[in-house]
DNA sequence: CAAATAAGGTACGCATAAGTATCTTACGCA
DNA sequence: TGCGTAAGATACTTATGCGTACCTTATTTG
């Protein structure tokens, strides 16, 4: 299948980078593993203590782009002090799978591999 | 399955971000997908060109870290000037169905989202 | 004698990612 | 009057990824 490169050799199309450079840093995946495995909607404290070492700052952005780009939802209720729930997409649903299925190939093969 | 994150919260164990951290870089799974599709084993300059914006520099490093995770192999003819070919290992070649199906996934649900 | 060739190594610098520390808002409550 | 609370915003600093440019090696060929 020639879909993922361009015969001109340029990389400009290559959806597995789109996906990497959308998901592929330091915490959007475990944001997204964490609301799946939390009771459905997760406060912005309860994914902050859930994950326990993310930045305020890294999580508020996390959030703000998966929000963005359809993979996690955001309810804002107006209270005081606010409340704000955040639960996966249908979409972001979608993509799960996929991720859990890469967790268990690194689950055989990482062992090996992690000589970090 | 409580199988990715720790009971304490603690983030250490996170098998997919495993995988996001030593694959999820700029070039390589373009170099893993490109080896796939090209005949074979492939040499040096022949990634390079084929991949096409690659820095001598970056791709030298991706096959290095490529090769120490048994990803890839490399075969070193040492005539002069060298030869060297690369070619996916089996380990290699079992992460790819994730990296195609992550891409199918891309292909259907990335063109909404990427509004880069 | 000098150039070309394949596969790199190394030094330097910038741009971006990520961490830290401080500030804000609006209200109830002591 | 001022303190606590939840969910951030902002400025500043540090760490990392990546690119650019130049060097190296050993041999054949003009």
């Amino acid at each position: 299948m020639k879909v993922f490169l361009k015969n001109d050799s340029s990389v400009d199309f290559c959806p597995v980078r789109d996906v990497f450079d959308r998901i592929g840093d330091k915490w959007t995946v475990l944001v997204m593993i964490t609301l799946d495995q939390g009771e459905s909607p997760l406060r912005y404290h309860e994914l902050q203590e859930r994950i326990g070492d993310v930045s305020q700052k890294m999580l508020t952005a996390t959030l703000k782009r998966l929000q963005e780009d359809g993979l996690i939802s955001r309810q804002l209720y107006p209270e005081i002090p606010p409340r704000v729930e955040y639960a996966l997409t249908a979409r972001g649903e979608s993509l799960l799978p996929h991720l859990y299925r890469l967790a268990e190939w690194a689950s055989e093969h990482m062992r090996d591999v992690k000589k970090v």
